[in-house]
Formats: C-alpha cells, sequence, structure tokens
RNA sequence: GUGGUUUUAGCUCAGUAGGUUAGAGCGUCUGAUUGUGGUUCAGAAGGUCGUGGGUUCGAGCCCCAUAUUCCACC
C-alpha cells in the first residue's frame, strides 16, 4: 500500500491524497462503510459500489472469525472472493470488542480471553492469532491488537492500558513481518494509537506509533464518551505527531460534524456504524440537518427524502412512505435509509475533497458544521 | 328463562384483608445511539375502574339494579 499526498488546505490541517492499494485507488479523505460481518447491513454490493460510492469498506476479525469461521474464509479465497466486493476492505482488529464486549472476556498480557456472543464458547485473541486471522480473511488494511481503553478512566489504568496496547504492537509488527500474504495481493498494518485524554499519554503513544514506519495510523479510543471538544483537542494533538506522509485514521468517528472537523485537524480516513445503525433505526443525516423519519410529522409528507441528495433512493421514495415502511415495521425502510446515509457521508467527504483541492474547505466546512447538527 | 362467569389505558391483563396521586407489557409519541449483538436504553402522553343507585370516615374491591362477554342447564 502507498499513500500519496496531493494537496494540503492552507487555511487549516486538511489534506487531500491518494492510497493505492492492489485492489484500486481510494481518494482521501474517506469514509469506509462498516461491514462487520462481511455485509454492510441492509445494502446489497452493488449499490455500495455504484450507488453509494464507496472505495473501501470494514470488516471485523472477531466476528468473521467466529462466523463464517477462518475454514470458510480460506476456501473461499478470502473476503473478496467470499462477498463479491472487488475494491479495498480494512478490518478492524477484535480491539474494539475487548472494549464493547467487556462483561464477556479476561484480559491477560498473552491476550484475552473471549466468550463468544453467539453461542458463549471461549476464545483467545493474542495479538499474533488477530494477525494470523486477518492474513486468512485478507483485508487490503488490518489493524494491529490493542486495547480500546475505556472511558472515563483513571489514569494509571489509561497508563498501563497504552503500555499493553504498545506491547502487543510490537508483538503484531514481529507476527506480521514473518508472515506473509495468502492470496498474492499486499497487506498493511495499522497501529493504533491510545492513552484515552491524558496528554502525556497521548504524545507518548503517538510518537511510539510514528516511530513504527507503518503505511498508515490509526487513532483509537476517541468517541467513547468524553466530551467533543475533548475529541477535537486529541485529534489535533496526535495528528501533529503522526507522520505526515501517511494516511491517518480516526477509528469509529462518528457525526458528519465530526468527519468535517477531524478532515480540518488532518484526519484522512474514517468508519463509522452511525450512518446504517442509526439508519436502519429511522435516523437520516442529510446536508441540511437530521431527519427522525419515526416523527409524526413526516406522516404525509411526500416530499423526496432528500431533494439534494445523489442516491437514487433519495428522488425515489418521500418521506412519508418512508415513515410508513418504519411505522409498519418492514425491511425496506433500513435499507432505504442505510444507502441514503452512506452516500450521504460519502458525498461528504467527496466534497471535502473537492474543496481542499479548490482552497475553499475551511470557510464551506464552518458553514455546513451549523446545518449539519440542526434537527429538521 | 335459570345458575354461574366477564367488564380496569388504544390492545392483553395485574390489582393483594375495603385505606394516600389505580399498575405492567405491548402499542403510540419524544429523545439517545460514534473501530455494529438487526438493536438497546431513557422519558412522556394516555383511565369519571361498563352504567345507575346504596353501605362506609373511605369503594376498582362489599350490596342492589341494569347492560355486556362467555359457559352450563331447561
Amino acid at each position: 500500500m502507498d499513500f500519496r499526498l496531493t494537496h494540503t488546505d492552507t487555511a487549516s490541517n486538511a489534506r487531500a491524497g491518494v492510497i493505492f492499494t492492489d485492489h484500486g485507488e481510494i481518494a482521501t479523505p474517506v469514509f469506509m462503510p462498516v461491514g462487520t460481518v462481511g455485509t454492510v447491513k441492509a445494502v446489497h454490493i452493488r449499490d455500495v459500489a455504484e450507488d453509494v460510492k464507496a472505495r473501501i469498506i470494514l470488516g471485523n476479525t472477531y466476528h468473521l472469525y467466529l462466523r463464517p469461521g477462518l475454514d470458510i474464509l480460506k476456501e473461499a479465497g478470502g473476503l473478496h472472493k467470499f462477498n463479491g466486493w472487488s475494491k479495498p476492505i480494512l478490518t478492524d482488529s477484535g480491539g474494539y470488542q475487548v472494549y464493547s464486549l467487556a462483561h464477556r472476556r479476561k484480559m491477560k498480557e498473552e491476550g484475552v480471553v473471549f466468550q463468544s456472543h453467539i453461542d458463549g464458547s471461549r476464545h483467545m485473541f493474542s495479538p499474533e492469532k488477530v494477525m494470523d486471522i486477518q492474513r486468512v480473511i485478507g483485508a487490503d488494511i488490518i489493524m494491529a491488537f490493542d486495547e480500546c481503553t475505556p472511558y472515563p478512566c483513571e489514569y494509571e489504568y489509561a497508563r498501563k492500558s497504552m503500555e499493553l496496547t504498545h506491547r502487543w504492537l510490537d508483538r503484531c509488527i514481529a507476527r506480521f513481518d514473518e508472515t506473509e500474504n495468502l492470496y498474492g495481493y499486499r497487506q498493511s498494518l495499522f497501529p493504533i494509537v491510545q492513552g484515552s485524554i491524558y496528554r502525556d499519554l497521548r504524545i507518548k503513544s503517538a510518537e511510539k506509533i510514528a516511530s513504527c514506519g507503518a503505511d498508515g495510523n490509526a487513532i483509537g479510543g476517541l468517541a467513547v464518551g468524553e466530551p467533543i471538544e475533548t475529541m477535537y483537542e486529541f485529534t489535533e494533538m496526535v495528528c501533529n505527531i503522526l507522520p505526515k506522509d501517511k494516511p491517518r485514521y480516526l477509528m469509529g468517528v462518528g457525526t458528519p460534524a465530526n468527519i468535517l472537523e477531524g478532515i480540518s485537524r488532518g484526519i484522512d480516513m474514517f468508519d463509522c456504524v452511525m450512518p446504517t445503525r442509526n439508519g436502519r433505526n429511522g435516523m437520516i443525516f442529510t446536508s441540511n440537518g437530521i431527519i427522525n423519519l419515526k416523527n409524526e410529522k413526516w406522516k404525509a409528507d411526500f416530499s423526496p427524502l432528500d431533494p439534494d441528495g445523489l442516491s437514487f433512493v433519495d428522488s425515489a421514495y418521500s418521506r412519508a412512505y418512508l415513515r410508513h415502511l418504519f411505522v409498519a415495521g418492514e425491511m425496506l425502510g433500513p435499507m432505504i435509509a442505510s444507502q441514503h446515509n452512506l452516500a450521504f457521508y460519502l458525498w461528504l467527504v467527496d466534497e471535502a475533497r473537492k474543496r481542499i483541492i479548490d482552497g475553499s474547505f475551511a470557510e464551506w466546512k464552518s458553514q455546513m458544521v451549523v446545518k449539519l447538527v440542526q434537527r429538521i
């Protein structure tokens, strides 16, 4: 994987570039739809590519390992062949599940013992094993095994957690370097900055990650409940330490406004469940603000879902019809809303990219963030 | 016709020995959701307890009448 930085904004830290992978190019900044179990929930792969215009999607090590399992993925020839997505894929390492499934795991120096959320069976995840699994899944970009530090957390816990993540990172790199890709295309390993919201820890972690010389670098442990201004502050601080000539990935973020603020601080890659999860529950994001489709006020609003939207669903369906689908519990509702939201997120990062290139990003961003958080 | 039974929130039902502002689940209406457990969580609105009398300091609960649901018998 290679990265070429092509434009740098003068009024902010925003940048535009291109990531080159064996499955094609990724123009940045980019939003990556989440496809935890090998599918972007509720959206056909053709629509993810052609209508949403996604350039790369995510998968999750923990979920794919449990189901369908490594034997099937290997026999299929990797995730790309299994799910029919021929563009780049990034897999999260399962580090987030260390955090989100905290009640079902035990942490040790060696790794983490998980209890499956599917059948309760126990599984050991170590840095080495997580590298091996991600080799089998075959993502273009794979993530180091980390602990996503919870928030709030005491300084000592944050320090020890960060140090553990660093030791695990060294083991990830060692294992990654002594193994090879299985399907004939390159894979890149991204390390992850932790350190909670302690400045000295974040700086230390960012320096550690920067020293690895990885193809790209990620920031984890943010957007876990801390004040939004804190998230921006730490994003900016870490970006200033991470190498300029490598892509920076802010994990798990976020709302449309969060993404523009992240871009302006030097982030190139984002992923978030929000467009799909909230979409499945009737919330859609537009350039004029947020719509809760379940609200009674849309009952007889026959105007297009989003008159400014580029997805075909935006003009094909009305708000009243979509509200009806949600109220009736019809599965087409979540499908349409997910597709709209993803198309909107991709439009947002594409528009940001254009503005960075033509020099109007900072001004545009400050106008947009006000509109994006409005409730319609 | 006789005996028994049912009636409490939009729906399905709890309401203990008569005792302050009658509860739940679902539904409805609002919020929340940030490296996804097709969710989950939080809050709100909504009832003259079938109707009319009576007993009592006090009745959803006891008594009478009446309507109503279902059952059995003639």
